[in-house]
DNA sequence: AACTATTTATAAGA
DNA sequence: TTCTTATAAATAGTT
């Protein structure tokens, strides 16, 4: 295709392959853009010079190359942007597997899914439990606390009305026993209310 | 370049249009590989037909192509695979975000970082905890009844003996009124236990 | 798919 | 690079 055939093989002078790159270059572009406008195609075309320089031609506007390259990447089956690509991937993957495994504690903390726990892990599970109560075992504390005060309040009201009811027998006997007393005793108060809070407001 | 020159538009006959492409597709092709061998250039070509029928071109080994796309996107600044890249990314943001979302619940469920949940934050964790705790729950719930009982058991025996010290006292009156008396009145216990568990065992 | 008249691409030279 | 031009290659229309 010129002055005189040549052999398809590296050109080896240097400008010569410069040259002929130049050229032959521009030859496929242009026959890229022929084809893509004579016959409805979509053509991607990247060529680089041993240089490093890089041109490039792709029928119609950018988002056609990725779906050019989106076609490649379904049909050969190859991955092509496999580093950045599949590392994504893989965190995608990653970061499920974790939500898998806090959606599964999610529900053996709520108490679902428990059936097929074993004794070991039941145990865990409970002191698991048991920590994150902390706080509303606090508080169920404080209530079994003022329970056991009003508890405790009762029981020494109850002695102390089991004692002055004794006292008062004493005295009643003393009294048959002398058939007549000056007994000079004071009276004392007859009803004693305790605190007691109202248990189910508390709850 | 043939038995008569052709205007570059589209080819409206189809099967012309498809002899065309074949024809010209291959010479395209046969090009790509001259120049990457003759000029050490690097090539990726990807056509498309309108039917969908994808051919290429890459010089050198599958992982040039990658190679040739990275430089792609390096030199031409457009990114080619955002995207799909940009979708994983998303994907990975929104898995993460369900991971926080779930790190958080679990923390809460184990009471940890409550300080800044509010009123109906806390009531809606507390009913989930106290769902879960189902069987920790109905231990509570009958020690809390028995605590309860023995509650009300003192306070029937504190007004028992209020009952019986107010007959004691009105029987004192009436002893000192009559400064003698035949009051048949009969004795009773002094001391009355009532029923109450260990508080400190059962929890 | 093969043929072939023509057009097109391009190698070599300037 | 670019232009020129002889010639190789590609290919449009035809069979």
């Amino acid at each position: 295709m010129g002055r005189g055939k040549i052999e398809i093989k590296r050109i080896e002078n240097s400008s010569n392959r410069q040259v002929t790159y130049s050229k032959r270059k521009n030859g496929i572009i242009k026959k890229a853009k022929e084809i893509t406008v004579l016959c409805d195609a979509k053509v991607s075309l990247i060529i680089i010079a041993s240089s490093g320089k890089m041109v490039e031609y792709c029928s119609g506007p950018q988002e056609t190359r990725m779906k050019i390259l989106d076609k490649y990447h379904s049909q050969s089956g190859k991955r092509l942007w496999d580093a950045k690509h599949e590392n994504l991937c893989n965190e995608v993957d990653r970061v499920k597997k974790d939500n898998d495994g806090m959606q599964i504690e999610l529900r053996h903390l709520k108490g679902e899914d428990i059936t097929s726990l074993n004794h070991v892990d039941l145990m865990a599970l409970e002191e698991a439990i048991e920590n994150g109560l902390a706080s509303i075992r606090d508080r169920m504390s404080k209530y079994m606390d003022a329970v056991r005060e009003n508890n405790r309040a009762l029981e020494d009201e109850n002695k102390r009305l089991a004692y002055q009811l004794h006292k008062m027998m004493k005295s009643e006997e003393n009294l048959r026993d002398m058939n007549y007393n000056n007994n000079t005793q004071i009276p004392f108060a007859l009803r004693v209310q305790p605190n007691q809070p109202n248990l189910h407001d508390r709850m």
